[in-house]
DNA sequence: TATACACTGAGAACAAGTCTCAATCCAACT
DNA sequence: AGTTGGATTGAGACTTGTTCTCAGTGTATA
């Protein structure tokens, strides 16, 4: 049984863990049981994590080493933070271990999607920042597109219904109590 | 004198207080002196502001007072909330008030930069956008592009010294003691 | 003027994320 | 096999951006 480590899953078979290993040790750290748990997670998820779907998946691993490894794991070049747009932080593997992805956001239900750009798109993605670099002497090292939109459960719910109204769970505010 | 209301400055003369005066209405909200400074400051900015940012340009205003009246012109239409890579929040006037822009996010200052991006970019982001609306069921209604980088100031600096190194302000994580 | 809300400031409360520290593990030696 | 020094871990205190509470003030409208 082979198990999808992200989009593309670039690194086929446990070149993963030899890879993250050395990463760790280039960096003066063991790659512990605990930090695997973490690769492990991230991998397989396929999209990036919370700390709280985190702590779901792994109940026995306390949250201060939860998050004391992703800071280990981040140094070593093994994983990447992502601000999302609710302000908490997500964690998935770094993009030279996968592969260059984009996010699909979901406004409602806020779950996060791997997508892979096509060619055409990236080609274009990268004539523009080339643009840019010259305009404004600012260079840029690397970008980052959310897609922000219905995942298909919450476009099926909301098609449901007469209203187009649905509690959306992301950018909301908090409002006036 | 004519002062700068972000990229493109779609909404000449003060037409701007006009609309968001409306929009509050809508919301049931007055349009008071805070909330129009807000206004003013956001518009000539250019480029989202951080609550810090705010205090400085407005120090008789108080947190408390910063953070409902962002919050309620959210909920009127106003306001967007962007997360930035450093996991705090920034403030800029919503895109349907100045304009459709990407943001230039220096990884050395945390600086974030407006930018409009070219007609045949987003054309081929469109084109993008509709291609994902086919294959996994997912219908997008709006993007964000972060260009993470270097600005042109700290981009000098760099290049002033002889090793590359400078110290990172946005993605670093916080390392052990 | 009276009334009913909306607005404001000060500070308490909340919570994601970080730090401290004592205990434990483990690779590298003898 | 035992020692040892530094890396790792868990528990919980701490920090701090953001939100909430509440009493007092402003302001439309009648
Ligand atoms: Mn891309
Ligand atoms: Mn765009
Ligand atoms: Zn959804
Ligand atoms: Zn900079």
């Amino acid at each position: 049984m082979t198990v999808s480590r992200g989009p593309g899953d670039k690194t086929g078979g446990d070149s993963l863990h030899g890879l993250v290993e050395e990463r760790l040790r280039q960096a003066a750290q063991r790659y512990t049981s605990g930090r695997r748990a973490l690769v492990d997670l991230l991998a397989q998820a396929g999209h990036p994590l919370s700390i709280e779907d985190i702590a779901e998946q792994a109940p026995r691993m306390p949250r201060s080493s939860a998050y004391r490894h992703l800071v280990d794991l981040q140094q070593a070049g093994v994983v990447r933070r992502v601000a999302a747009n609710d302000g908490y932080f997500r964690f998935e593997l770094a993009e030279d271990i996968t592969e260059h992805h984009h996010h699909l956001v979901c406004t409602y239900c806020g779950q996060v999607l791997d997508v892979t750009p096509t060619p055409a798109f990236e080609q274009a993605m990268n004539s523009y920042l080339a643009s840019l670099t010259g305009s404004s002497g600012f260079v840029s090292d690397d970008h980052r597109l959310d897609v922000l939109g219905a995942c298909a459960t919450c476009n099926r719910a909301r098609s449901a219904r007469r209203d187009q109204a649905l509690p959306r769970a992301t950018p909301q505010p908090a409002g006036r109590p």
